[in-house]
DNA sequence: ACAAAAGTGTTGAGAGTACACCCATGC
DNA sequence: GCATGGGTGTACTCTCAACACTTTTGT
C-alpha cells in the first residue's frame, strides 16, 4: 500500500443478484436500464458506492431502493474488475447475493431504471456488461450454499411445511428428492421448531415448522439423494 | 448502475495473504511499511490497482514484486470496504490468498517497503489497517479449502511423499491424523501418480508421488479423523 | 543389530439410499 | 366416498474411525 498521490481511480459499484422462489420457479430480479451504456437492456440492480457508506450498506441501500425489502439475507459474492467490463470507464463491481421470500417485496423502479421484473433463471434475457458471468457465479454459489448451509430457509416465510422446504430444494437443483429421506435429513439437523397445524387446506393439514433462532451459518448438510 | 458523473471515487487496492509451510510451520508473508500511515508497522503486501490492469493482474504483480514468484496458486478472498479502514482516505481493498511452496520464493523488499519477512501464524505482530481481520478470514478460507479441495498440493514441490502431504494437513489443522486412514483417503481420490523411489535418506526410502494434471478444483474430500 | 520412518488391512458403527402404504381433511 | 397431498419405517450398502505390527534402509 504505497503513498496516496492523485492517480486516476476506478469507479466502484455494487451489483446484486436477488433470488426468490415465485410460482415454483427460481427467479432473479432484473432492471431495465434507463441510461447509456446498454440503455434499455436488462441488467442486475446496482449502483455506485458512496464515499461514506460501506459496501454492504451500499448493497442494502440498492436492495431497498429497488424492492422496498429490508432484513433479507445478503452475502458478498465476488469482485469483478476486468478493465474493459464497462465500455466508458474503469468500473470495479463488488457483487452480492440476496435471498428472499417474495412476499417481503414490493417492486418499484427507481430513478435510473425504467422497469423492474422477476425473471425465471431459464428465461434470462440478454444482459448488460458482464452480468451473465455474475449471474452464473451467483447460481453456483446459491447451489453450494443450499447443500452446505441453511440459507434455504431465508426463502420461506416464517412458518412453513416440510414440502415447502423440499419444494425449494427441488427447484434450485432441478431434481426430485425422496420425501422420506428428505424429511429424515432435515429433522436430523435439529434446527426446526414445531408449530401448530395449518387449517385452510382441503386435504390432510400439514405440520408447520419454524427455524430455530441462532442457527450457525454452516451446518454441513444437506447432501440429497435423487427422487 | 446510474450514469457516470464526476463523483468522488474511493481508491482500490489489492492485499495478498501469502501462505507457505516453512520449518514445519504455517507462515504468512508480511512487509514492513516504509510510508505513512502506519509507517514501520507490519502489514500484508499489496498496492493500488492500476487503471489498465485487472484485479488478478494487480495481485500477481504485487506478488511478483514482493517475492519474485510466478505461477503460484492465487484466489480472490473478499473485498473489504469500511469507510474508515484507512485513516487518510476511502480505500477499498480486494483481498487475495496465495499458496506456495517456499522454494519458489526469493524475498526482496520493493520500493515502499523496508523489510519483507515470513511470520508463523501464531507469532503475528500488530498489523496495520484491518489486516488482522483479513488474515483471520484467509485462515478460515485456507482450512476450508484444505478440507474440500486439493489446494494443499500447491504448497508442496512437484514430487512429494505421503508424509509430506500429511504433514502439511497436520500443520494447517493443528492436529495429528492417523497415517493409515490418511493414506487411504488420499489414495482413494485418485489424483496422484506414482514416481520413482527417493534414495537419499538413512531409513526406508518413501515412495514419491506427483499430482495428476487437470484435477478439477473442488474434489469434495478430505474429512479427516484425529490421531 | 539398531534406529528411523515407511508401509499396510480389518472390524464395527453410523450415515446414506432405496423403496410403498396408510392417513386426515374438504367437498 | 373420493380426491388430495401428508406422513411414516426398514433393510442394505458404503464410508468413516479406530487400531498395531512388519519392512526397508543407513550406519
Amino acid at each position: 500500500m504505497p503513498e496516496k498521490k492523485e492517480y486516476p481511480k476506478p469507479a466502484v459499484t455494487v451489483d446484486i443478484v436477488i433470488f426468490s422462489i415465485i410460482d415454483k420457479k427460481l427467479k432473479v430480479l432484473l432492471v431495465r436500464r434507463g441510461l447509456e451504456p446498454f440503455k434499455n437492456m436488462w441488467a442486475l440492480p446496482g449502483g455506485f458506492v458512496k464515499m461514506e457508506e460501506s459496501l454492504e450498506e451500499a448493497a442494502k441501500r440498492e436492495l431497498h431502493e429497488e424492492t422496498g425489502a429490508q432484513d433479507i439475507y445478503l452475502e458478498q459474492l465476488y469482485t469483478f474488475g476486468q478493465p474493459d467490463r464497462d465500455p466508458r470507464d474503469r468500473v470495479i463491481t463488488v457483487t452480492y447475493m440476496a435471498l428472499t421470500n417474495s412476499d417481503k417485496i414490493k417492486l418499484h423502479a427507481d430513478t435510473d431504471v425504467s422497469e423492474v421484473k422477476w425473471f425465471s433463471i431459464d428465461e434470462i434475457p440478454k444482459l448488460a456488461f458482464d452480468h451473465p458471468k455474475i449471474l452464473e457465479y451467483a447460481l453456483k454459489r446459491l447451489r453450494w450454499k443450499f447443500e452446505y448451509t441453511s440459507v434455504a430457509f431465508s426463502m420461506l416465510s416464517e412458518k412453513f411445511t416440510m414440502s415447502d422446504i423440499q419444494s425449494i430444494y427441488e427447484i434450485v437443483f432441478h431434481k426430485k428428492f425422496d420425501k422420506r429421506n428428505f424429511n429424515k435429513k432435515i429433522r436430523s439437523l435439529n434446527i426446526l421448531n414445531k408449530e401448530s397445524i395449518k387449517k385452510d387446506v382441503s386435504y390432510r393439514p400439514p405440520k408447520l415448522y419454524s427455524l430455530k433462532k441462532n442457527i450457525p451459518e454452516v451446518i454441513e448438510i444437506i447432501k440429497l439423494s435423487n427422487s
